[in-house]
DNA sequence: TATTGTTATACTCTATAACTATA
DNA sequence: TATAGTTATAGAGTATAACAATA
């Protein structure tokens, strides 16, 4: 690796970790903690999940996820039902609501990203343009 | 903004949140708590800062960073000076300790991002190093 | 009287250990 | 005997309220 990539390599970490703790000030629902948002985040896209499974992506223990749907249930984002093969797991997934704190929490935080880039220059913002999908395909990996 | 400016910018938030929360879990120092880190980080870029400060700069109230200042001095990675024109106020410095920790965290994620961009193709890396000092001077705006 | 920093105390989030039910 | 989920309890990390020292 050249001298040139590793300093690209260090521009992108730097970067990334600075955007995301500013876009993570962008928070629309405030009564939900970051890990409350990523089980919906994960909901959304996986649709259902067991708590187990959701323990394991969100990098929390068995017992804090309990807690974590507990709540979540309570405030009516998600729905518990019996797995219909294993009675002894539980299936969880997201309900309508929660649909529209995802898409709200979404739209304002690109709300804020696209104001933050009108600093940037036309030529700037379409070396943006053009490194956008391959910066997600980078998370993705 | 355009129909396809939206879409970067969309792309550009999830990916920056992902990839963020995937480098954070390459922490070097496990002792060391995100907020400590970034008190140490933002005194490497400053130099030196009152309590008070940090507290604005890191988005906690200033009782936490009293104790988080504490901690810190207590395991050598900064010095407390008294304020040179008001005796009110300290002025937080760090050491060499923390420098050295610092940078072992840089590189130890450096690394992982560098071997995560391996799975990229030549074209697409060549589009990341380019848009690299772009996505460093939107992150600083 | 206002401001900086601190102490005392409480709350939130998460972890570990022990338990229940099912496989 | 192993696994999924839960309950009980303890430990970080941070907040609010009250206080001391200085401006």
């Amino acid at each position: 690796m050249s001298e040139q990539d590793l300093a690209a390599i260090s521009q992108l970490r730097s970067s990334t970790m600075r955007l995301s703790r500013r876009l993570k000030h962008q928070r629309v629902e405030e009564s939900l903690s970051p890990t409350e948002m990523g089980v919906l985040g994960t909901l959304a896209r996986c649709g259902k999940a067991t708590p187990g499974e959701l323990a394991r992506k969100e990098h929390v223990q068995p017992p804090s996820m309990t807690r974590i749907v507990a709540m979540l249930e309570e405030k009516g984002l998600v729905r518990r039902e019996p797995h219909p093969e294993d009675r002894r797991q539980v299936v969880v997934s997201s309900t309508e609501q929660a649909e529209t704190i995802l898409a709200e929490s979404r739209r304002r935080r690109n709300v804020w990203l696209a104001e933050l880039a009108q600093g940037l220059d036309e030529e700037e913002w379409a070396v943006l343009r053009e490194a956008a999908p391959v910066l997600y395909k980078l998370a993705h990996l």
